[in-house]
DNA sequence: CCTAGACCTTCCCATCATGGGAGGGTCAAC
DNA sequence: GTTGACCCTCCCATGATGGGAAGGTCTAGG
């Protein structure tokens, strides 16, 4: 089949498959005479694979290695528990953080009057205003 | 002070100091006949205001918003309210999808069962065979 | 007076994953 | 023989950040 096909069964965008290809994720794609790509099932089944990876948040330098794995059939199982578990070290910090500022940004949200005044503990926290509560963005205190 | 100082006393780095006036978060900074930058404290101030909501991931692009709203006393709170729900939204959108990255990626890992053999849930899950369980990474599943 | 070094400037390039678009070739159907 | 749906490569843009080159400026010490 070729790159529009390939697109549409895998759900990989024409311009990604090339990307990956050209980064060396898939293998050289067979061409024809006239220079188009020509995609098994297997390719196809690779790019639904780093997809599914994409989803996961892996990098696509990760993905590399995954897919490598998963063709390895000498592999281990402990290597890809390793890959994993970084990645998932990696999303729950991530995850930390983001909640973290929800967090702040909850609490700055609800002491905000919302109206047409200026004041405005939001703004204030943000000019490192010492507000009433203990709202107080990490940051730059140097001085 | 020059600009090594104001990225001293704001913790903003000097490139970064350069961008934003470059982008238009800062006004255009005032020069020596040298052709240095001249930084007073208030701008000082703007750069910690810029750090401190980049420490809460705004985009520079709305902490751009953020401070026009900062200097102008004639704001309406309601208006940065507004900025920050929508931010606080994207913020719990955020989390939420990585939490569900999390979720899956913790019991495939606890599923693995990490030792030399080649049997892996992980990489079968990111292949897409249905594994044991019911993980099974959102994807693609066009056919 | 000259030089070393610590500054400062601008400009270009790289990151990461992705998309847009130009300019041009190929092929099938009508 | 043209139209339209493909395909190709190449360049550019994103957002926030850093690296580094090439060159100007200033100050302190010899």
């Amino acid at each position: 089949m070729k790159i529009s096909e390939a697109s549409r069964k895998s759900g990989v965008s024409v311009k990604m498959i090339r990307y990956y290809e050209a980064i060396g994720i898939l293998q050289p794609i067979d061409r024809l005479e006239n220079g188009y790509r020509l995609y098994s099932d297997i390719v196809v089944d690779d790019l639904k694979f780093i997809s599914r990876a994409r989803n996961l948040d892996f990098s696509l330098e990760t993905i590399s290695a995954l897919l490598s794995l998963w063709r390895d059939k000498n592999r281990s199982s402990s290597e890809a528990h390793t890959i994993a578990a970084r990645h998932l070290q990696m999303l729950e910090s991530r995850i930390a953080g983001l909640q973290e500022m929800a967090e702040l940004l909850r609490s700055l949200i609800t002491c905000c009057p919302d109206d047409d005044k200026p004041s405005c503990p939001i703004l204030d926290c943000l000019a490192g205003k010492p507000a009433g509560g203990d709202n107080q963005v990490m940051a730059t205190r140097s001085e």
